[in-house]
Parts: structure tokens; C-alpha cells; sequence
RNA sequence: CGGAGCGUAGCGCAGCCUGGUAGCGCAUCUGCUUUGGGAGCAGAGUGUCGGGGGUUCAAAUCCCCCCGCUCCGACCA
């Protein structure tokens, strides 16, 4: 039984100045969580309780899919992370600091590399494989922008798993066990997160899905398929081909003054054209060197899809110089005559009759036929999928809706077995870079999530699997020791059940008690007060509901009991 | 990293333009009254005004530098 008199707990009326969304003001509110420093929070005791809830619940199925916990440390050699290149590639995003040597380390931002590592020393035969580890513990990334309070911050609580198997069929296997395991985490923490198809960013590999949370704040644009239940992250969601319009010529290309005019809409707007019969042309720095991407002037390129075609190449924007190098002034730019390589959305191939910069300041080309005058490299998928676009699975229209990523599994391969020498010995006695997979859960984020999708105006309502305590139990008359001794017996019958309690035992009106129980949001409400007790005992009902039940004292243990197991999640 | 804003009591903020006694609400403490949806009255405590430098008889206020935080953008699990 926890007493609120003597916990460290304190809700406040206001919601603080930074907090953004609903979740962030309602966990600093409600006294779950304290800021320390931008993208630094403390749990506090009660927040501190769901966050452990999440953390058995996480436990227990990563051990039912087989894997084992182990913890590595935070702090990294350097050397660990030359070895992969991600001393570089990650560069900024890690937290490096020195020891009194002047030797580097690394706050671990992900584990690949450590658990590569230990992979390498302790398996050497296809005999000890499949195995995948676990750990549970801080990791440390030097956000842009931390934001959100638990969503993104600089140190957040991740659980990250590795597979390792002696081939790629093994390696789905694991994978499909880790995702199995997702989805039966994320239902019982009471979080309707869906997986999507994802980008491999940072971490590489070759196939991934992202666990996502539908929230209105999310980070993430996902298009999602209402017919077919197709998902994917935008920087990498397909469509269906369409049909490609403008695919008659109108004769030779012919220059068209366009003073002044840059962006697409601007040059459309001015020549009476459709938007989507302007191509948009972008040069990019792909690995260093410029490249020009085409995609209808109504599209954003996307330069995940970009990457990926370059094997995971670094893509920038150009510079203006760069640009004017290579083609022309920003926003006057087209494929017509320039050197460097084109690549063109999909979309455009066959177009015969679009308009493109000149290349020259105030001038456009009219009906430009690409196959005729420009030297496209490839026509391939480039652009980003909008809602409305055709699902590539079904062909139905596909809606974007925003999202939270709460856990990601990849498919890694051998790039990291490979880098680092990670192999075994296969039954030929020939010997084969490990198989990986690797696997996520923001869990602090996850905490939040929760909240941010369970509350409503009056404060948190919590999934009684990770609730801090799964009642609470309200007394209002703490100096009548008539109530306080009912009280207390229900509370010692509850805890002898299993149940844990949280006791508003403070010398409060009762009005401060329930604002403080609706903001704090434990699944059931029991109110032990003498004019309830004089109508015959306590007062017990669901965050969720207006109305209480009048239950007698002896009865009560098993009244909550049974509401507890009929509670949602 | 580019753009913008903010930094004054534990929290939320006013005061700054036009230099001169540091204030309001919430919270905290004391007393009395109250007591079923964030009580009322009376009283009390609480500040390196983010830091440093400058101007001035005098700086929270004006000027310069630095630091921190937040938002937008770019970027990113």
C-alpha cells in the first residue's frame, strides 16, 4: 500500500510552460515525471512504478520468444565504433567524451556494435546458433531538437535485442519471433501500436518494420491502407503505378520567359498549366557528388528513397553554387543539357509534353519530351506516397495519418558480422559471417505513448497493466477513525489479492481528492467517506465512468477484484 | 546549423518601452471558519531579476559578450 501523505508526489494546477502535448503536461502534472534539463527527465515515484510495469511486461516476452537478458556498458570504446564507420556516419548524433588519457568513448546510442563484439568471442560454431540477447538500459543520443518531454529526449530507456543465425532463413525466423513478440507487447501494455514498413536509416540492414502509434503529435507521417492494412513510414511508403498524363509530344521544346517565377506553383500559376505538367528538378550531393532528381511538380522527393537507391549513400541538398555549377539558378533549373546523372520519379516516364527550367534565370522549356531531350539515367520510385495515392498492394486510396515509433525490428544481415569479423564455423567446417537482426523499444517513450493515447480532459486514465497501482483509494474523512479503520482493511484485503493500492491519506477536501485521482488516473476509484459508509459502504467505479457503485464493506475486495478483470487492457 | 522568442520566488507570469521602494496568481507555513468535484478570511516566509562586463549618482530596466531553455525550419530511432 502506498500513502500519498508520505510519498513524493506533487500535482500541479498549471501545466508547465514547455510541455507541448497532452502526454508530456499530463505525466508533470499529475507528478509522474520532472524535467532536469532539456531532454533530461526524472521518474518519480509513481512514474517510476508504470515505467518497471512496462519493463516486466517487456521482460517476460522477450524471454517467451527466447530471448536472454544480459547488460552491456553504456560507456564504449571508440575503437568499437571505427570498426563499423559509425564513429563517423553517426558523428554528432553520439555522445563522445574523453577519460584522463584522452582516450574516447561513446554513451552507447544502440548496441550493435557491443553486441557484434561479444558474438564474435563466444560463438564460433553453427551449433550455438540461434541465439538472441537482450538488455534493457539508457541509451544516450545528442538530438537536434529534444522535444516532447519522454518522446524524444537526449537519455531514454531502450530495450535492444540481437539476433544472430547461420543463415537468412534462420534470421527470419528470429526476426519473426522478435515481431511476433512486438505485437503481443505493445496489446498487453495497452497500446494500439501497428506495425509499418520502415526505412533502416543509421542503423542499415536491409529490411525493417516500425512499431507505430497513431497520435495526432506523432513525428512520422504513415500511409496507411484502410482495404488491405498496408503501412508504411512516408520516406518509404510505394504506391501503385498510375497512368502517366502528358504522354503526347506537342512539338520541339520551345523557351518561354517566366520572370520572376521559381517555385513550381509559381511557374504553373503563370503559365496557365497544371501543377502536375511542371517537373520538378533538385540537385543533390549523393555520396559528394551532384546528382538531379525529377519528380512532378506537385511531389516531394523523398531522399530516403533516394538513399536507398545509392545503397545508403549520405544525401544532401546541393549548395545555390553547387547548383548554379552544375545547372543553373535555383529555381530556373532543368535535366535539359546538363551533364551530371538524372533520375526521374516513375511517374514521369513517358511524359512528352512538361515544362522544365531553362537553366537560365526567368526561362522555362515548354514541351519538353524527356526521352527526347533529356538523358534520364533510370526512372525509379522517387517521389513521396500522399494520401489519395493508390496502395501498391490493393489499389485502393491510402490515408496518411501521423505516428509515434515505439519499437523497430531490423533485418541487418552481415554488415555488421562482416565489419567486425563475427563469424562461425558451418557444418562444412567453412566459415560464414553471423546473420543478424537487431530490435527496439523506446520503453520510456513508450510510457508516454500510452499516456498520450489513454486520457481525456480531466487527466490520464491508465491501462491497468502498467498503472502505477491499480486502485485508488480515496479517504476523505482521514480524522474520523471510523472510516480511516474501513479503509485500511480494504486496503490490507486488496494487497492480500495482489492488488496494489495507492491511499490519498492527505488532510484535503475531497474536491482536491478527486481533481487529483482523475489527473493521476489509476483504473479504479474507491472512495471511503463517512456519508458514503452511512449509505451503506464504499464508493467504487472505473476512471472511466461518471457513476460509482455503493458496495458493502465485506464485499468490496472481491467487487474491485471482479471490476479490476473485467477493465479494459 | 539557419530563423524567432524567452530567462524575474518552488510553478505560471507582470514589471523593462520611458532607469530610482521587486510585484501578482498558484503552491508553502501559522491561525480561525469551512469540508462529497481544485474553499474563505487574516497573517507569514520566500529572490545571486540566467552569468559577466559596460554606461550612469543610480540598472530587472539601456549597451556589449556569454550561457541556458523553448518554438519554427533543416536533420533525425
Amino acid at each position: 500500500m502506498i500513502r500519498w501523505s508520505q510519498t513524493l508526489l506533487n500535482t500541479l494546477r498549471e501545466a508547465p510552460q514547455d510541455a507541448e502535448i497532452v502526454s508530456h503536461m499530463l505525466m508533470i502534472r499529475a507528478g509522474m515525471m520532472r524535467k532536469l534539463g532539456g531532454g533530461l527527465y526524472t521518474y518519480l515515484p509513481l512514474g517510476m512504478r508504470a515505467l518497471r510495469k512496462i519493463e516486466a511486461i517487456v521482460r517476460e516476452e522477450m524471454e517467451r520468444a527466447g530471448a536472454q537478458e544480459t547488460l552491456f556498458p553504456i560507456l564504449q570504446p571508440a575503437e568499437l565504433w571505427k570498426q563499423t564507420g559509425r564513429w563517423e556516419t553517426m558523428g554528432p548524433g553520439m555522445f563522445r567524451v574523453q577519460d584522463r588519457k584522452e582516450a574516447w568513448y561513446v554513451l552507447a546510442p544502440t548496441a550493435e556494435e557491443a553486441f557484434t563484439a561479444l558474438a564474435k568471442s563466444e560463438i564460433s560454431s553453427y551449433r550455438q546458433l540461434p541465439r538472441t540477447i537482450f538488455q534493457m538500459q539508457d541509451k544516450f543520443r545528442d538530438e537536434i531538437r529534444p522535444r516532447f518531454g519522454l518522446i524524444r529526449g537526449k537519455e531514454f530507456i531502450m530495450k535492444d535485442a540481437y539476433s544472430f543465425d547461420a543463415d537468412d532463413a534462420g534470421a527470419d525466423k528470429s526476426y519473426r519471433a522478435m515481431y511476433d513478440a512486438y505485437v503481443r507487447i505493445f496489446a498487453r501494455v495497452g497500446l494500439a501500436a501497428k506495425p509499418v514498413e520502415a526505412d533502416t536509416g543509421d542503423i542499415g540492414g536491409n529490411f525493417s518494420h516500425e512499431f507505430m502509434v497513431f497520435a495526432a503529435s506523432g513525428e512520422d507521417g504513415i500511409l496507411d491502407c484502410p482495404a488491405c492494412g498496408y503501412a508504411a513510414n512516408q520516406e518509404r511508403a510505394e504506391r501503385a503505378p498510375a497512368p502517366v498524363p502528358y504522354q503526347t509530344e506537342a512539338g520541339a521544346a520551345e523557351t518561354v520567359a517566366t520572370p520572376g517565377q521559381h517555385t513550381c506553383e509559381e511557374v504553373a500559376c503563370f503559365l496557365g498549366r497544371p501543377i502536375d505538367q511542371i517537373v520538378k528538378s533538385l540537385v543533390l550531393l549523393v555520396g559528394g557528388k551532384p546528382v538531379m532528381a525529377l519528380v512532378p511538380g506537385d511531389r516531394e522527393l523523398s531522399e530516403t528513397k533516394l538513399r536507398r537507391l545509392f545503397g545508403g549513400a549520405k544525401v544532401e541538398e546541393a549548395a545555390p553554387e553547387t547548383v548554379a555549377q552544375v545547372a543553373g539558378p535555383v529555381g530556373s533549373i532543368g535535366p535539359v543539357g546538363v551533364s551530371i546523372p538524372v533520375y526521374a520519379d516513375r511517374s514521369l516516364q513517358g511524359a512528352a509534353d512538361v515544362v522544365v527550367g531553362a537553366n537560365r534565370e526567368g526561362a522555362h522549356l515548354l514541351h519538353v519530351c524527356l526521352a527526347r531531350d533529356a538523358k534520364v539515367a533510370a526512372y525509379e520510385d522517387l517521389a513521396t506516397v500522399r494520401a489519395g495515392d493508390l496502395c501498391p498492394k490493393c489499389g485502393k486510396p491510402l490515408e496518411i495519418r501521423r505516428g509515434t515509433e515505439v519499437g523497430q525490428c531490423f533485418k541487418l544481415g552481415t554488415k555488421y558480422s562482416a565489419a567486425m569479423g563475427a563469424s562461425f564455423l558451418d557444418e562444412q567446417g567453412a566459415s560464414k559471417p553471423l546473420v543478424m537482426g537487431c530490435y527496439g523499444i523506446g520503453v520510456s517513450r513508450t510510457l508516454q505513448a500510452i499516456v498520450e493515447q489513454s486520457n481525456d480532459e480531466n487527466g490520464i486514465i491508465w491501462p491497468a497493466a502498467v498503472a502505477p497501482c491499480q486502485v485508488a483509494l480515496l479517504i476523505l474523512d482521514p480524522d474520523v477513525p471510523e472510516v480511516v479503520a474501513k479503509a485500511e482493511a480494504l486496503g490490507a484485503a486488496l494487497e492480500a489479492r495482489g492488488i496494489d493500492v495507492f491511499v490519498d491519506d492527505r488532510a484535503e477536501r475531497p474536491g482536491v481528492k478527486f481533481k487529483d485521482a482523475d489527473l493521476i488516473g489509476l483504473p479504479i476509484r474507491v472512495v471511503a467517506g463517512a456519508k458514503g459508509l452511512a449509505k451503506g459502504g464504499f464508493e467504487i467505479r472505473r476512471r472511466t465512468e461518471r457513476d460509482s457503485a455503493i458496495v458493502a464493506p465485506e464485499q468490496a475486495a472481491q467487487a474491485i477484484s471482479d471490476l479490476l478483470a473485467t477493465t479494459q487492457k
